[in-house]
DNA sequence: CGCCGGATGTCCT
DNA sequence: GGACATCCGGCGC
């Protein structure tokens, strides 16, 4: 099956509507060459209490405000990356926060594949993000690609977003068949 | 199922 | 100086 970008106009929709169309696309670490398939994602936007633009742009959610196609990526909890992938037009203050997938092909581990990545943190270990990733286009000679080949998953569950305080009436978490199952309080 | 600790960047006072 | 964070594994009930 023939990998290529993830068509990168689909990005510049406003984040809701990006996040569902995201299940079954794929990440890849250029330098590993480990390949990973989104299966949950959320969307945040800027009128949203609990997202990061919320309030105003600053030297951590700076990523938020650039034009559709870049990566986000925020340290959490002391220990915690996370991987967001930056939606819609420049100063917008977007992105869809990354949340599980399955590996898809690891070089170094073949065994692994199949496996479920379940938890924006762990996907984002599994895949060697850090700060370095932050502001990085998702294409071109960045060194983390978002690709395709062609899947696109099926929208399995609609719910509100996992661990917030506020936001939670909007729903725009979205699941693939296969995704974890999560309490939603 | 619920609670808790780990360990630190970021933003506010 | 301090509160708190888009988390997760481990433990207890």
């Amino acid at each position: 099956v023939e990998l290529e970008p993830f068509v990168e106009q689909t990005l510049w929709s406003d984040s809701p509507v990006v996040a569902p169309m995201l299940l079954g696309a794929l990440i890849q670490n250029a330098s590993t060459g480990l390949l990973i398939r989104i299966i949950e994602t959320e969307a945040y936007m800027p009128d949203d209490p609990a997202s990061h633009s919320f309030r105003r742009l600053t030297e951590r959610n700076r990523a938020m405000f650039e034009a559709a196609g870049c990566w986000y990526v925020y340290f959490v909890y002391g220990m915690h990356w996370c991987l967001n992938v930056v939606t819609g037009p420049a100063d917008s203050g977007q992105a869809v926060l990354i949340r599980a997938g399955v590996v898809e092909s690891d070089k170094g581990r073949p065994s692994s594949s199949g496996r479920t990545v379940d938890g924006p943190a762990k996907l984002a270990r599994a895949l060697g993000v850090d700060k370095r990733i932050d502001q990085t286009s998702c294409f071109g000679e960045g060194p983390l690609q978002l690709m395709s080949d062609g899947t696109r998953l099926p929208v399995h569950s609609v719910t509100s977003r996992v661990r917030i305080s506020v936001g939670k009436d909007k729903e725009w978490r979205f699941c693939a068949e296969g995704a974890p199952v999560r309490r939603v309080s």
